[in-house]
RNA sequence: GCGCCCAUAGCUCAGUGGUAGAGCGUUUGCAUGACACGCAAAAGGCCUGAGGUUCAAUCCCUCAUGGGCGCACCA
């Protein structure tokens, strides 16, 4: 026997020689994929029968966490399986130049350094970013090829690279052409510490305990939880159908406020100003004292007020750093918003401008990127119109083009693209950041949003806009796979993109996988330390191990509270395997290899021929077939469960325990052989270490079923 | 506020219209010609609560409770 099958099996000794041995194959390039096998004159490999997944692009700030690593199992299941079948299976990588959080990162480093972007200037920051980029971009897809993922480098694309700039620009024209571009000021959701513009799917609402201030306006009364903004008050409003306010809609009112050009070291003093009362449905008599103020400048919902009103005035009292401006009077101008949001309230209370103050529980948004609170804001932004594209991708899940595994996701999907109430409100593309594609008119200086560039990637990856060779073999794609919080933000975007460049869906199947969860059942957080690093499972336990234990737990898409006792699990079965293999090895030598590759389906049913031995083949045929069919409907975990129970109980257990003194070696080497082609896309190494003992072939390229 | 999901063994989860399973953990044997990362056994659950449908419910329906998540302009 040789040396090196020790008795444990240690993953170490054998992940990376084996993925070396698959990299220089060539094989995960489909096109060097043989044709058809010796023994199989049928040409499996048809140049017509391809199957692709284009990898979610994973951002180049990031490395890997534990839902990357889920997912990359589950694609490279799906991947090895459909090139064992006789598929060209391509899966394509890459990374994404991720706008925002990229350009934080790298002004975090420069910040260690003392230096801020605006030092360097746009030119030599990007410069950084590029450098950046090169030195840590890439460690991620490493991390990959670490849990054994099958994808083809040589195709491996950039979100930023030369042919994908091309593809951004197309789009863009495309859009324009059509006049679905426009520039148009809009309040929109602004963050102050990114100073960039955001998309409304780039928010997170954060609770928090607020203050409800009743502040008296003249004969009114009204209820906020941002004083502050009421500097940039322009109207009231009050429901058309609220009695109690009947008289004063239409009519300018005088109120009492605070005097805002007094300087902040004297006392404040009260200042008569008058202001319209407006009839508007947004305000709700229920609520508050049915009366509110218009800030149609600093708030999304005033905005929208002030669009059904255009008659009423604008004015802007907050900046891009979230400073109140000179609008808001030399009292509280520079100050930043909270501060003046004391200082006005302090104001009031001293004026007896306040009624009453409540404790107030409520949602505001924040950043998706770094968690500041966003700053609704009056901007002049780029839009692209929406109501044509959410059609065409509502249009292919309706009609089953594209399916949703688990199917309950296609909610959020149309939630998003067809609301309810109210409709889809145009795409704010544009950021003033300095890291991204540049939008491609002259003299604009903004860049387009990082989901701009990301939503065509399943084509642009292949090529588009030029009719590549690449194109027209490998797209559409199949399967998408990736976490539930992008179905909006990336899926659906793809699907329209798709539709209106190349008039068909980008892939037919989209799997949302389980969202993997801290221990309490709540979100892994890098800060609260409840992460946890598949990097580090794949030291202590081996990346079959690894995929063992996030497959074996992510059932059906569920949510599920990380058990690392699974990946134990995973890690005792490899040595089971690896075990069971060392003993059939030893009833069948390695002289027999050539014996034991070429087996054919005429022996399926070798010379055994006790109820033991027909018992463990039939087990094994009913296994493929279940394993074949779960796979197809994507039940990985329920897949690896049955895997798991046959190999380990069926075989190992049953059959040869009980038949160890006396084995029948062709029935032995039969269930093995078969038993690891069926492991082979869960469990790539042990499966492909054992398979070359026996010889010169790659199991990964073996026939799935024979 | 609207919507979705979950509640089964100590833990993490499967499952079925006819009173339950896995992995890990625990207990007890066993160094049995691959494996102690093992083998053989065993303990452990009125399947969250209350109603309903049914000959029959852990599984179907309703409500409740607890937990998670998504959406929403309630200032």
């Amino acid at each position: 026997m040789p040396s090196e099958f020790d008795k444990p099996y240690d993953p170490k000794e054998h992940e990376d020689k084996i993925y070396k041995l698959w990299e220089e194959s060539g094989f995960f390039n489909p096109d060097a994929l043989p044709s058809g096998r010796d023994s199989d004159t049928k040409s499996r490999r048809s140049p017509t029968k391809t199957f692709t997944i284009a990898l979610p692009p994973p951002n180049v700030t990031g490395s890997l966490h534990i839902g990357h690593a889920l997912n990359a199992t589950i694609q490279d299941i799906l991947i090895r399986k459909k090139r064992m079948e006789g598929y060209r299976a391509l899966w394509i990588p890459g990374t994404d130049h991720a706008g925002i959080a990229t350009q934080n990162a790298v002004e975090k480093e420069l910040k260690k350094q003392g230096v801020s972007r605006h030092d360097l200037g746009r030119e030599e920051f990007l410069e950084k970013v590029w450098e950046w980029k090169e030195k840590y971009g890439n460690i991620i897809l490493d991390q990959l090829k670490k849990i054994g993922a099958s994808c083809d480098w040589s195709r491996m694309r950039f979100t930023m690279d030369q042919e994908y700039q091309k593809a951004v620009s197309a789009a863009f024209l495309h859009y324009q052409k059509k006049r679905w571009i426009y520039q148009g000021e809009r309040t929109i959701n602004w963050c102050p510490r990114c100073s960039t513009s955001l998309s409304d799917l780039e928010i997170e609402y954060k609770e928090e305990d607020g203050k409800f201030y009743y502040i008296k306006y003249g004969p009114l009364t009204l209820g906020t939880v941002r004083p502050e903004t009421k500097l940039g008050d322009t109207a009231l409003a009050v429901n058309p159908k609220d009695k109690r306010y009947k008289q004063y809609i239409g009519k300018e009112i005088e109120i009492q406020s605070v005097d805002s050009s007094v300087l902040r070291r004297e006392a404040p003093k009260l200042k008569n100003i008058k202001i319209k009362v407006i009839s508007d449905h947004a305000a709700d008599p229920e609520f508050g004292t049915g009366v509110i103020k218009v800030t149609p400048a600093h708030d999304l919902a005033d905005f929208e007020i002030y669009q059904r009103h255009p008659e009423i005035p604008i004015l802007r009292v907050i900046d891009e750093k979230g400073r109140m401006n000179n609008n808001a009077g030399a009292r509280y101008e520079g100050l930043k918003v909270v501060e003046a949001r004391e200082q006005i309230v302090s104001d009031m209370q001293k004026l007896e401008l306040i009624e009453k103050i409540e404790d107030y529980k409520h949602n505001i948004a924040a950043c998706y990127r770094c968690g500041t609170i966003l700053e609704p804001l009056l901007s002049k932004q780029w839009f692209l119109k929406m109501n044509e594209l959410a059609q065409l991708a509502v249009k292919d899940v309706k009609k089953g083009k594209v399916k949703f595994h688990p199917k309950k996701w296609e909610k959020v999907y149309f939630n998003w693209l067809d609301p309810p109430v109210g409709g889809l409100k145009d795409w704010c593309i544009s950021r003033q950041i300095w890291w991204g594609h540049k939008i491609p008119i002259e003299g604009v200086n903004d860049v387009l949003d990082t989901w701009f560039s990301s939503a065509l990637w399943p084509f642009a990856i292949l090529g588009w806009p030029e009719k590549t060779k690449d194109l027209e073999t490998y797209y559409p794609t199949q399967v998408l796979s990736t976490a539930r919080d992008i179905i909006n933000l990336w899926v659906a975007r793809m699907v329209f993109s798709s539709e209106e460049f190349l008039g068909i869906p980008p892939f037919s199947d989209v799997i949302i996988h389980a969202t993997i969860l801290a221990k309490s059942g709540q979100r892994m957080s890098k800060s609260l330390g409840t992460g946890v690093d598949p990097m580090t499972l794949i030291e202590k336990y081996g990346a079959d191990a690894t995929r063992f234990g996030l497959i074996w737990q992510a059932m059906g898409g569920q949510d599920i509270k990380w058990a690392e006792e699974h990946v134990v699990a995973g890690k005792k079965f490899c040595n089971k395997i690896w075990n069971a293999s060392r003993f059939v090895l030893g009833q069948c030598p390695p002289s027999s290899k050539s014996d034991f590759r070429s087996q054919k389906k005429s022996n399926f049913f070798p010379s055994g021929k006790t109820p033991a031995d027909k018992k463990i083949l039939s087990q094994l045929q009913k296994t493929q077939k279940n394993i074949d069919k779960l796979i197809e409907k994507y039940d990985f975990g329920k897949a690896l469960h049955i895997l798991y129970g046959f190999f380990w109980h069926d075989f190992c257990d049953v059959y040869l325990e009980k038949f160890k003194n006396n084995p029948n070696p062709e029935v032995l080497e039969r269930v093995l052989k078969e038993s690891l082609k069926l492991l082979h896309p869960f469990m790539p190494f042990v499966t492909e270490t054992i398979w070359q003992k026996f010889g010169d072939n790659l199991l990964m390229i073996e026939p799935w079923t024979s």
